[in-house]
DNA sequence: AGCACGCCGACT
DNA sequence: GTCGGCGTGCTC
């Protein structure tokens, strides 16, 4: 009998199963998802492992077989659901079980504990001022100043004694040898909340959340655990149904897990929760230390605390009694994961909950298709917010321009002639406004002229994009070099920047409207720590009248003085080779519309495009999600696309063209020889980017309506992963 | 990640 | 002549 075993040591050339002896007498014990004791390496040091799987076949020569030493049991219950989850991931998105494991078990790291030490007196009085009475004749200066700082005080903390008294490290020592005081450590967590406290009063709820409030409560009492989602426009106080339901939720002693977008994880949102909830609360995002957040995860093992705030990481939080998650802005696209395993954090929430019995909640605003159309058929509840909850509040008047018509009668700057009336008449009136664009730098690519090829980046194949400062910058990989003064490729010095980046549209906006005071916030101007928090608090200041940016200024920040939303060019990223950027666009418009008129004074939202009639475009403008909804449905159904439809993306990464080629064709041929008709391929091709960091990239598609068949096709991918992964070619799975 | 094997510079 | 530098390669 052999086990199939991943060894925890983190390197990519050990991400591959070694195969061991089960001994007699652990024969039947022995089972998948255990941790265990192997011999390794040469020195047969013994590591942790993971059982995969049983088999008894021998994969090499039987002699180089090892015996497994034995079992470690693990009896930490939030310890064996994530196992479990894990194993879920490792199926439902592909790659190595140990990846899987290593997001789920991410407190693994030896990070050293932050520790406090404390200097105590230990022995008598009487020895002790003896001892003081010898130090004070021998001179001993340190000694004394430490003995009579320790007179008055049980014990000192050693920061004190070292930097306040000046007592050197042997005079410490001595003492310590004299056994008159005592070092004493503990352990203290790095703190990651707000210093300041604000207390905030408990919202009245209205009788619409109030209701969904009560329903939640009740139908968990009686045992429901159907996942619902939380459908309530924007400004509709969907926060406040997700903190009365916690409130309830800790007066259970359940834990709560909070998820929000990385993006829109700001201080201003930790800071309401903390203030509502104080020393319960604790949250991670990716600009702690490694230090700080293995404090965050130790104390929720603990039971210290009982809600996490954070981004999707924080589903890992090692909760043994949690009885909650909620989903913010289930839509996001920032919930599925870049890294192996490639998965989503609304469906992994989802089996989360059903392996620990606790709720699933998702709120949006804009719901995903998928989350909509499972509410739709019953899979999930519904829950609607119909109402703004700031009164007198109301929706953006919002106009769609049509770009070519401003082109046909002579206008070629980036500003439609409506937009410049409404931003002078906005800057006149001394209110503020946000102007979108998506995409950061200052042109799109920079291409000659005379061949027409754009320049591209060395490492990876996408244009670069020119950013101020005669600069061009890969958006993929980072890489950075001088604008040439010729074409790299057929030496023509005529070079020019096409299409428009935010840099571009402040310069343009600084000259167009010289008194105006204009904030930029992208990547390049967030990428300082706290980047993000200065340019919105300055802008919430109103230190600026205009903010211009990508994607970030539009998720979910108030800003009661905007009164214009420019979107300058809205059908950018409509026209994507993917299925889903329909539904993306409809989402970032509705979002930006939704920034404006956020106070008491009426909004306006100027949408410029070339293409009126979408109608992604035409619903985001009447801010009518369910008939976008209906649309995009038809669309998916005729086209099989999910949710109707199961399909994901197959990838074959390498260094090496030919073999990450040769692999996603083996992929292609043994799906195509055993499910020839019920599972339709598209590709294998290129991936849209062919190549980024040095590494090749094929990729197909796999579509099915047999989920049968399709979970077996994934078995068999699985299985060709870990063929490819001797020749360092790794090829994953990213569900549709 | 560890650890061993292996091929070139400064020393008892 | 040796001791030791860390480059490369393997671990069931």
């Amino acid at each position: 009998m052999y086990a199939d075993i991943v060894i925890d040591i983190s390197h990519e050339s050990l991400d591959r199963p070694f195969q061991y002896r089960i001994p007699e007498s652990l024969v039947g014990q022995v089972q998948p998802g255990m941790w265990v004791l192997v011999p390794f390496g040469r020195r047969n040091t013994q590591k942790k492992g993971f059982v995969l799987k049983l088999g008894t076949k021998a994969n090499i020569d039987p002699d180089r077989i090892k015996e497994l030493t034995e079992i470690i049991s693990d009896d930490n219950s939030s310890d064996k659901t994530r196992i479990a989850l894990a194993v879920w991931m490792y199926r439902e998105y592909g790659g190595n079980l140990i990846q899987s494991l290593r997001v789920v078990m991410p407190a693994r790291k030896n990070v050293r504990p932050k520790q406090v030490s404390f200097l105590v007196r230990t022995s008598d009085e009487k020895r002790f001022l003896s001892y003081l009475d010898l130090a004070r004749k021998k001179n001993w200066k340190g000694r004394v100043r430490l003995m009579e700082a320790l007179l008055c005080r049980d014990y000192i903390s050693s920061a004190f004694a070292r930097q306040q008294l000046k007592i050197a490290s042997d005079a410490i020592k001595a003492l310590e040898e004299e056994k008159l005081i005592q070092i004493e450590t503990k352990r203290f967590y790095r703190s990651v909340l707000p210093k300041e406290s604000a207390s905030l009063e408990k919202k009245q709820l209205n009788e619409e959340q109030q209701a969904i409030v009560d329903k939640l409560i009740s139908s968990y009492q009686a045992g429901v655990r159907t996942p619902a989602l939380l459908y309530g426009i924007t400004g509709s106080g969907k926060t406040e149904v997700y903190m009365h339901l916690i409130e309830w939720m800790i007066h259970q002693n359940k834990q709560v897990i909070v998820l929000i977008p990385e993006i829109s994880l700001t201080y201003q949102v930790i800071l309401n929760f903390y203030s509502r909830f104080g020393e319960q609360v604790s949250m991670i995002n990716s600009r702690l230390s490694d230090g700080e957040r293995s404090d965050q995860l130790e104390r929720a093992r603990n039971g210290e605390i009982s809600i996490m705030v954070g981004p999707r990481s924080a589903l890992f939080t090692p909760f043994s009694n949690l009885g909650l998650i909620i989903v913010d802005e289930e839509q996001e696209g920032a919930y599925n994961s870049e890294q192996i395993p490639r998965y989503h954090t609304r469906e992994t929430a989802d089996k989360l909950a059903q392996l620990t019995n606790s709720l699933l909640l998702l709120g949006s605003a804009t719901p995903s298709i998928e989350s909509f159309s499972r509410a739709e058929s019953g899979e999930y509840r519904k829950f609607c917010l119909t109402k703004r909850a700031v009164l007198g509040s109301c929706l953006p008047n919002v106009q769609v321009v049509d770009m070519r018509k401003e082109l046909a009668s002579g206008n070629r700057s980036v500003f439609s002639r409506e937009l410049r009336e409404k931003m002078e008449e906005c800057l006149a009136k001394k209110q503020q406004m946000m102007l979108f664009i998506n995409r950061r730098g200052f042109s799109r690519v920079v291409s000659c002229r005379s061949c027409g090829k754009p320049i591209e980046c060395p490492h990876c194949d996408v244009a670069l994009t020119e950013h101020l400062g005669d600069k061009l910058v890969c958006h993929y990989c980072g890489y950075t070099k001088a604008m040439p003064r010729s074409c790299p490729l057929c030496g023509s010095p005529y070079l020019a920047g096409f299409g428009l980046g935010t840099q571009k549209a402040e310069m343009m906006i600084k000259a167009q409207f010289p008194s105006a005071r204009v904030l930029r916030m992208d990547m390049d101007t967030t990428s300082k720590k706290d980047g993000h928090e200065q340019i919105l608090d300055s802008f919430r200041r109103r230190e600026a009248d205009i903010l211009v940016g990508t994607q970030m200024i539009v998720k979910g920040h108030d800003f009661p003085g905007v009164t214009l939303v420019g979107i300058l060019a809205a059908d950018m990223s409509l026209y994507n080779c993917d299925f889903r950027s329909s539904e993306r666009t409809f989402q970032l418009l509705t979002q930006a519309a939704g920034r404006a008129g956020r106070g008491m004074e009426p909004g306006n939202v100027i949408i410029q495009t070339y293409d009126p009639e979408n109608y992604s475009i035409q619903t985001a403008a009447n801010q009518d999600y369910e008939s976008f909804y209906h649309q995009e449905i038809r669309f998916r159904r005729r086209m099989q696309y999910p949710p109707i439809g199961l399909m994901c993306e197959v990838m074959a990464v390498s260094a090496d063209e030919k073999l990450a080629n040769q692999w996603i064709w083996q992929v292609q041929l043994l799906i195509n020889k055993r499910f020839c008709d019920i599972i339709k391929i598209i590709g294998p091709s290129d991936a849209p980017i062919a190549r980024l960091k040095d590494m090749w990239r094929k990729h197909l598609y796999i579509r099915s309506n047999d989920h049968k068949a399709y979970l077996e096709a994934m078995e068999l991918i699985q299985e060709i992963t870990e063929q490819a992964a001797v020749q360092k070619v790794s090829i994953f799975v990213t569900v549709c």
